[in-house]
DNA sequence: CAGAGATATATCGTATACGATATATGCACT
DNA sequence: AGTGCATATATCGTATACGATATATCTCTG
């Protein structure tokens, strides 16, 4: 009984510092624009430039961060423009890839997605904004069922990842929070249920919401 | 006069041998499931292992290579669920962002629409199918608009580029490049004109029947 | 005093070297 | 003879060291 074969390298330091100067850049620990110099980091984390730039290189390429050239690697800037497309990307993909989770889903899939949405629920009604911002993201992953979408979750992986960037920044009113769980609870009654059509529906409007919501906070801080 | 602000960083070891083993892999020169030792890349191409890893990291990211930690890399095999996932991702976005893409054109990224189309049709006449690949990916890319819809081109490029793997496979028969010339000047033509629903229903045809001929050619080789 | 060129400095990118991990080989033991 | 363990080997992952590039500082000139 080997069910995962593919173990995703993580047993290297590379991985560790991928993911944990992934973690500071969706808290905003490392604000957007920030350069990321590879000798400080090194220095930081007490290792060598060489896993830091393995790390930095990943995240470049998971969107998160630019590289330029003998200049160095930055956050990436956020921009309305961003926010757009990763929405509408979003939009694309993750309510046909929910319907299709919903069909592939066998017992053990379905009882990660359940209790993923329980800790996403607790997490929200207890207001812990730094976890829910990961386990919102491990919620919708899981609808899609990624150990029978591999690519399809690899490439919604990204973007939610990208997303939770952006959420952060109106995350706080608390009216948000509670339609936030309204949502989820009826996007997870569906997608048990199999009602396809419903799950669309549904997965769309809490999509284009999460957008609109995140449009008009850009818009005030644009506007200050 | 700048206008090229973010090179992406193409002036390193890393960057060049990224691009040289991608073209390997998506050739066919690197077999799927083939192994990619570090020492021995390192030897052939006269340099040491770092700029081996980063190129092997990057295109692990890309999807078209394995790694396991401690255990090295390999082209990633192709299975014919991935085909499916790739197939349904670009039906997803594809189509609608060229529709935002005809949108969004200013006369340059006409122009260079346009003459893409013109060098894909040429290969394709003259039967070139190594330089056809890549520029039926650049074509594609190019109705998109990159400069305009940064995140969709990545997430596209990187479909168009598994996607080619495939292709590759059932690119032969001769009637096949007569309808992706014809469907590819189709295309253009809605492109050019901005008939958005024209466009939309085109480039789903072309996505599909792209599709459709490559599973029989996987159910073909599946069965001998 | 402003601007162009040359030099200095900091950071980056890669070669070399070495310790760590996983697999393969050989041996003892049942 | 087959199984389990210890050793040997090959490859990987990372530290150290150094050459290369881009930016900043300084100098010289108009």
């Amino acid at each position: 009984m080997h069910s995962e074969a593919a173990a995703p390298l993580v047993r290297t330091m590379s991985a560790q510092l991928t993911a944990l100067v992934r973690a500071r850049i969706v808290s905003g620990a490392y604000a957007p624009g920030a350069a990321l110099p590879q000798d400080a980091l090194a220095a930081e984390f007490g290792v060598s430039k060489i896993p830091v730039r393995e790390a930095l290189l990943q995240l470049c390429a998971e969107g998160l961060v630019d590289g330029f050239a003998h200049r160095g690697f930055q956050v990436r800037p956020l921009s309305a423009a961003e926010a757009q497309e990763i929405f509408t990307l979003r939009l694309a993909i993750e309510p046909q890839a929910m319907v299709r989770g919903a069909q592939l889903a066998e017992a053990p899939d379905r009882e990660r997605a359940e209790d993923t949405g329980r800790q996403l629920h607790e997490a929200l009604a207890e207001g812990e904004l730094a976890q829910a911002g990961d386990l919102n993201r491990a919620f919708h992953l899981a609808l899609i069922v990624p150990a029978r979408q591999v690519l399809t979750a690899e490439v919604l992986q990204r973007l939610l990842t990208l997303a939770q960037r952006y959420v952060r920044l109106h995350l706080q009113p608390s009216g948000r929070l509670r339609r936030a769980r309204r949502e989820h609870a009826a996007l997870l009654a569906a997608w048990r249920g199999g009602q396809a059509q419903r799950l669309l529906r549904l997965a769309r409007t809490h999509i284009e919401s999460t957008y609109e919501d995140l449009a008009r906070a850009l818009a005030a801080a644009g506007t200050h």
